[in-house]
DNA sequence: TATTGTTATACTCTATAACTATA
DNA sequence: TATAGTTATAGAGTATAACAATA
């Protein structure tokens, strides 16, 4: 009964089982990115895909629309209504190369965009860095290249549980 | 015209300005991990959203479903059909408290639920570190943590724009 | 047979507004 | 006035199936 449930916060003491997940931890930290950079980047009218589409395209002039969605891993039945936007805007140009291949470039306006989604792109890694510290960032950078890779043979011999562990119940 | 377009791959040489963007790099490693672990924990009828309030019913009995949704970023109104839908599959009893607040406890069949809930993100965490090594997985969370807070005051006097650099263009 | 591009469709997740009942 | 919970709705993002045209 003794409890102080009504003083500081909410309740006595808020647990949170969550704080050791890799994996929701990092779900969290991409949704709060992708939020503040799809803020910014909203205010020159692209959303985070769209921006990456321009950037992959610029990189790689006469590629196809197919390679772009390979590359950002989006299905090929999504790619055709994130590139029919762009061409409607006149940001990206296509020029038929197969018959079946069409090779995408961007439009001086198109260029334009991009040069102003790239300062809104670098501003927005640069606060990244400032609160990762100059080595954090490659650290991380390599973390998550590591994570993308299948576990070295051998290394699932000693499973390693993490999570919360149950908490005493029913008394 | 030497081009060796047709060797390899797919074009001579695809070039991804990606790579160093923190914002997109945990964006895909998030998406990774959330469908492998989303795919795991199908396979017992929970999606990774009802498994992490599952988790934080368990560890905050009584806790609100206001409570819930602030821990996890979700939405008062989203919350309200997520919590319906574990109250319909037995896994989750609510009682009311304050006439507008109810307490949340996990039923026996939703503390079932979640034990096997448990072990699968337990596997799953467990398959990451072995990616990560053992000390990546700690250096990780913290640099995810660092993400989280606002950039150190004074930090931002030298922006380091570390965006792909425009290539050399028209010849 | 495999690939490009397209359409249609559905499902999830998220975001907003509006409403009620209560504190 | 602020909070808890609900409903309705709209917008993204993503996934599958199917199709036509081409390689």
């Amino acid at each position: 009964m003794t409890d102080g449930e009504h003083e500081s916060g909410r309740s006595a003491a808020w647990v949170d089982p969550l704080t050791r997940l890799v994996g929701y931890q990092l779900r969290r930290a991409s949704a709060m990115l992708m939020g503040e950079l799809g803020a910014a980047l909203g205010e020159i009218g692209l959303r985070p895909a769209e921006a990456t589409i321009l950037l992959l395209i610029d990189a790689n002039p006469g590629c196809s629309q197919s390679d772009v969605g390979r590359a950002l891993g989006i299905a090929r039945a999504n790619m055709a209504p994130l590139v029919a936007g762009l061409m409607r805007q006149g940001l990206v140009d296509r020029a038929p190369v197969d018959g079946r291949s069409q090779a995408l470039e961007l439009s001086a306006e198109g260029e334009r965009r991009l040069a102003a989604a790239r300062a809104l792109i670098a501003a927005h890694e640069a606060r990244l860095q400032a609160s990762l510290g100059e080595d954090g960032r490659d650290r991380l950078l390599g973390l998550l290249d590591a994570l993308r890779q299948p576990p070295a043979a051998g290394s699932m011999l000693e499973p390693v549980a993490d999570v919360p562990p149950p908490r005493a119940k029913t008394e």
